[in-house]
DNA sequence: TAGAACGTTTAGAACTTATTAAACGTAATA
DNA sequence: TATTACGTTTAATAAGTTCTAAACGTTCTA
């Protein structure tokens, strides 16, 4: 392993570090860090020696990074073995993983938002003042939530320029 | 239990699972809605006894959440426990918190590419052809992390607006 | 068709994180 | 001062995740 090598593993390192304080799973990061730096497709034995971990891990962890389109397969000829670089479009990744992630979860809040303000506006005022109380200020929140909900939609969709 | 404490329970558990999928503990989410919907402060016994953990795990998280300035601790004559209230500038908290811990991960890894510029300046070309293009694909591989950097580095600035 | 070279799946070991119950320390109250 | 009512810390355990080694199923090659 040469000098170059030697500087890349420490890149890798760091970056991977800064990727799986994110929640990014540590193998993930390296491996896509790897392939961003290598100058040529590698293959799954390569990425498994390089990164010393075992092939079924490397396996299952290039297959997500392909179905977030940060690394594609790549055909290498008189190889049967896979290859892959790395999609070098490392923000557009980021910033289309976010908003998907956030949309999908988006969507089952707005239904659970939905259901409570029809129920809320259903409830009697049950007469006591205490019960009452809760049943404004609850309303009130959840129309708090609905303007923090949209400043977030609104700001997701500028984030458009990044795809 | 009255219907509005029900109809905040499934906000309570809509809420936290989404904070729980960005990372955010399950506890802290829970507790930190509660105190949302709440229109009075809540002692620690009173989140205890609601959301069914212990009072430990209570006591911890709620501080974890006091550290981000989340919820404050308020006085209530009378009484010698806690209460404590949340800040319901939600977003705001979010941001800050992102921006701030997005900041000191930068740090570390701007140590690393400094380091890894220096380095990799200072290599010989090594002679053979393979090393060198190595260490020109790398070179170049590492002005684009930079060019990224300053990307997402002026995006927080932006965020600014709202802290 | 037998054997080799692959990538994938899986069962469980090794770690990490979340959670609890109970011990503890401190301050208020009687 | 003794007791009680708190919040905090801690040690043990439960739950969840990551990781490996080995079995497996294909596809290629001889």
């Amino acid at each position: 392993m040469n000098q170059t090598a030697t500087v890349i593993d420490e890149l890798i390192a760091g970056g991977s570090n800064f990727a799986a304080s994110l929640g990014i799973n540590r193998i993930a990061g390296e491996l896509y860090l790897l392939l961003f730096f290598s100058p040529r497709a590698l293959s799954l034995d390569e990425m498994t020696q390089r990164l010393k971990v075992s092939k079924g891990h490397v396996s299952t962890n290039i297959r997500a990074l392909e179905r977030w389109q940060a690394v594609r397969k790549v055909w290498v000829k008189g190889s049967r073995k896979d290859y892959y670089e790395a999609n070098p479009d490392t923000l557009r990744i980021i910033f289309r993983q976010l908003r998907q992630g956030l949309s999908q979860r988006f969507e089952t809040l707005e239904k659970i938002m939905a259901r409570a303000k029809t129920e809320i506006s259903s409830l009697p005022g049950e007469g006591e003042a205490k019960s009452n109380d809760e049943f404004v200020y609850c309303r009130q929140r959840l129309e708090k939530i609905e303007t923090m909900y949209k400043t977030i939609s609104a700001l997701l969709d500028k984030s458009e320029i990044f795809l």
